[in-house]
RNA sequence: GCCGAUGUAGCUCAGUGGUAGAGCGCUUCCUUGGUAAGGAAGAGGUCACGAGUUCAAUCCUCGUCAUUGGCUCCA
């Protein structure tokens, strides 16, 4: 007999070589219909896999995301099989579960799979779950693992199978279908009851562009038809929140083929509303203790060939404006940084003088590849709200704290909860990737790993992520369909300084290198406006909203009252308009509501008279009847609080 | 940059080898209306751009550009 432990931490015993399957049904028939895999120990398995030794046991149904996990996993599976039985001879990539389904990378060979291709394919799967296909594991060894993928002639099995260690290779049959796989697995394919194919796309055999392409195809799985459908709902509830489309709805921003790809143009709303992030920051800045400074678009050549941008990006970058004088070249700035050391370097510093604060709101040009381009999120022109700390070492940490208390107001003050801290480190196999010694790499992580623990952030940690001249500390937000995009930034750097040769002078009357900070709380203004538009469903908080109030006379004869309203929200510093069409007030509040105006002020005989408003606030309807200076007053207490809101 | 899809009126989209349609928006007129669509008339398109096939191309073929789902990249 042996004992399992369950997550309420009785223990139970069973027969040695019990499944959990076994025991989700010593516990309830209806338990069992459900358990998807079980976590055994801190491993998750097949529910249908024999434990022979003590072991806590948690069984995994759909609610838990491992047994959602294992039910995607298994559908990757039953995906291929119905692909290999229409298409006889593909080869097969990976298929692994994803965060919300799993895809299969297939070389299809000659063939061309297409969405046409797709709705077959579901269908096939459909057929294939019904038959309740069991999900069998055996161990192999790499022998029999290879020799059972050369007579089928899948290189790319091959290719994995080489990568392991014999002893420790697994394969999973299920009907026809037979992959190399570690599992879990469900019990059988009975538990899929609903599938979704939604995208095919290329994808570079083992993420390497220089390897052959293979079509991946996404999809996604349910227990349950009525689930399928309300995700279906929820994606198109997603689509409708896409800071492209209300972009455009709103009239915030455009683009023009003529000005170019990548290239925002803002529309006056939308500038309206950017300039009052700037204003915001720059406000908070200036009682931070930072300096503006403002530089020119374009450098010379070797400004970035000192600082190392030249030999990193150069070949990716616009192509260099040259000028009547035989050799001389200057680039569109790609980086406010280098121009920002050379403000530094402008004067000799004291130790006394640090740190100092270079604020810039910097527009830079960075020449991003065709298929990277979206919306406001990825650009080739864009402002940053960018600065650049000069500091003694010992002034990093305090000076770094300092500046995610910035982000941070700001993310409260526009209420985002939901974003990832994620400290960006080197990746320790491409060490050519990056610039500077390994000394100074180490203290400048070891600096972010210290404030991370210090401010109790709970930051994740990911090798690879670095900037060329520095680790980074990246806040990261998703945007409506789940694309998760860096925001916010923090990078120490001991490499730029260095480069250019930063000085400062010591109490020691000596010459100090200092550490440079690199920030930026919003990242650029066009991708945090693309979030903030998908965060709040363009909804703005109202001291953003570029339209605060509008005034809907009832009919012609209180235009001119409406005209005097609107003065007076004017002087009092409220942005209204007057929706003064010969429309009635149901279309006109109508119209307001889908403009997503925050306040809408109904005006007609008795408002006149009363020198009051009606007051309908947006997605909430009538407030009652206002004086024109309470509502005045409470639109000012409100945009106040809004702002102070930190 | 790579693989796939898409490009028709300001917007959302339908459509056809014989040079085009709807709804919304816009303009004008009627209507002067109290909390999510009042009525009528009208204007508006080189069917992304360039070649080719054809008696004839918005439609078929090729190329370019742009958008888009991914991959790769992201100072």
């Amino acid at each position: 007999m042996i004992n399992i432990t369950l997550p309420d931490s009785s223990v139970r015993q069973y027969e040695a070589g019990v499944t959990a399957l076994d025991i989700a049904r010593s516990i309830s028939e209806g338990l069992a219909r459900n358990v998807l895999s079980a976590k055994i120990d801190d491993e998750v398995w097949d529910a249908t896999r024999a434990i022979r030794r003590d072991a806590r046991v948690q069984l995994l149904t759909w609610n838990d995301t491992e047994g959602k996990a294992t039910m995607w996993h298994s559908s990757a599976h039953l995906m291929a099989e119905a692909i290999e039985q229409l298409h006889p001879g593909v080869k097969f990539g990976i298929g692994p579960d994803i965060e919300n389904g799993f895809y299969y990378d297939i070389d299809p060979g000659e063939k061309v799979i297409t969405e046409a291709d797709l709705v077959e394919i579901e269908k096939k799967m459909l057929e294939l779950a019904k038959e309740k296909q069991v999900y069998q594991r055996t161990e192999v060894t790499k022998q029999e693992a290879l020799k059972h993928f050369t007579e089928k002639g899948d290189e790319y099995k091959l290719e994995l199978i080489s990568e392991l260690e014999d002893g420790t290779i697994t394969f999973y049959k299920s009907g026809t279908f037979t992959d190399l796989c570690r599992g879990p697995h469900l019990p059988d394919t009975g538990f899929i009851k609903a599938v979704k194919l939604t995208s095919i796309a290329g994808a570079y055999w083992r993420g390497d562009e220089k390897r052959k392409q293979l079509t991946r195809i996404y999809g996604i799985t349910f227990p349950k038809a009525k689930e399928l459908e309300d995700y279906l709902i929820l994606l198109e509830e997603a689509k409708k929140r896409d800071h492209r489309k209300l972009g455009k709805e709103l009239e915030l921003f455009t683009f023009s083929q003529k000005v170019g790809a990548g290239l925002p143009l803002w529309l006056p709303k939308g500038a309206e509303l950017r300039e009052r992030l700037e204003q915001y920051l720059k406000k908070v800045q200036k009682e931070a203790g930072y300096m503006p400074v403002i530089t020119p678009h374009i450098g010379n050549v070797n400004l970035y060939k000192t600082s190392g941008h030249f030999d990193k990006y150069g070949a990716d970058s616009f192509r260099p404006i040259t000028t009547p004088v035989e050799g001389e070249a200057f680039f569109l700035k790609p980086m406010n940084c280098p121009h920002h050391c050379e403000i530094f370097s402008s004067k000799p510093h004291s130790y006394k003088d640090l740190p100092i604060r270079y604020a810039e709101f910097g527009t830079v040009y960075r020449y991003e590849q065709s298929g990277e381009l979206h919306g406001l999120t990825r650009v080739r022109g864009f402002t940053q709200d960018d600065a650049h700390i000069f500091c003694t070492p010992d002034q990093i940490k305090s000076e770094f704290k300092a500046v995610i208390k910035i982000i941070m107001r700001i993310f409260k003050a526009l209420d985002f909860k939901d974003f990832i801290t994620q400290i960006s480190l080197r990746d320790p196999n491409q060490p050519e990737k990056y610039i500077g010694s390994t000394e100074n790499w180490e203290k400048a992580e070891n600096a972010i790993r210290e404030v991370a623990a210090e401010e109790g952030l709970n930051a994740i940690a990911v090798e690879g992520e670095a900037a060329f001249y520095g680790p980074k500390m990246d806040f990261m937000v998703r945007d409506a369909l789940g694309r998760k995009w860096q925001l916010g930034t923090i990078q120490v750097d001991y490499n730029l300084p260095e480069r250019f040769d930063l000085t400062y002078i010591g109490s020691d009357n000596e010459k100090h290198r200092p550490v440079m900070i690199h920030r930026a709380p919003f990242g650029s203004m066009e991708r945090f406006v693309a979030v903030l538009i998908e965060h709040c469903a363009g909804k703005f908080p109202l001291w953003l909203a570029p339209e605060q109030v509008i005034i809907l006379p009832i009919s012609e004869k209180y235009q001119n009252y409406a005209e005097k309203v609107s003065q007076f929200l004017k002087n009092s510093d409220i942005r209204a308009l007057i929706d003064d069409r010969s429309e009635k007030t149901g279309r006109k509040i109508r119209d307001a509501e889908l403009r997503k105006i925050p306040f809408m002020l109904v005006v007609g005989e008795k408002e006149e008279a009363e020198n009051a408003v009606s007051v309908r606030k947006q997605g909430s309807g009538d407030l009652g009847t206002f004086s024109l200076e309470a509502f005045a007053t409470m639109i000012n207490d409100e945009v106040k609080k809004l702002q102070e809101n930190v």
